[in-house]
DNA sequence: TTCATGTGTAATATTTTTCTTACACATGAA
DNA sequence: TTCATGTGTAAGAAAAATATTACACATGAA
């Protein structure tokens, strides 16, 4: 849950799953061009996304031999009120870092 | 949006929402005490709570002539998805910083 | 007056996050 | 072979978030 929020607080990120939302899966390279980041970066915040568990990611073939990463969205709906924090405060460990989706 | 999902990618923020939401409404130095953690590094992360519209303060005078601050959550429900982030993004400006809720 | 309680905030570490730059490696086409 | 394209990641700089410490101020009770 910490983990979910921490993902969507960043607004590359947040534009990063519009745009997969919007238009549909992409591989990398690609992606980096249309949100406008450089690959480096944007490897690193699909990275934190795909541990959220709000993207997915696939490796697949091109025609050409390219090996190219595809990543999409998945089907997340997630209700956040302050009775769904109260339980999912007890996810938390006592050194309260990252951790099991 | 970008506000809220920041004020929840904490987990102090998370025990002090679950907390009022669990206890109900009290004041600084009070919550301070059963979360655990300083005033004044309290007092910053319901600072945070507040700008992103979460949690709401109000000054009253005890019996005694305290000047107590008390703090409570609001009643939010937010539901996250792909295509309400979408929407979400179009709210962000250039320089894609914080911004009005 | 002094103590215990409450308020707020400024200045300074400290820690995390974010970002850039550079490297290594692979494939098909020219 | 060389070029254009794709992949990944490591190292260090830069920026932002987090946390501590210390200060200032107020009130009622002892």
């Amino acid at each position: 849950m910490l983990r979910v929020f921490s993902a969507l607080a960043n607004p590359h990120r947040l534009r990063i799953v519009a745009t997969l939302s919007a238009n549909g899966r992409n591989y990398i390279s690609q992606l980096a061009r249309e949100v406008g980041i450089s690959r480096p970066l944007l490897h690193l915040h699909l990275q934190k996304l795909e541990e959220a568990g709000l993207v997915t990611s696939k490796l697949e073939l091109s025609d050409d031999g390219k090996a190219l990463n595809y990543f999409e969205v998945t089907d997340f709906k997630i209700v956040v009120s302050p009775r769904m924090i109260e339980t999912a405060v007890q996810t938390l460990t006592a050194d309260s870092k990252k951790q099991g989706d």
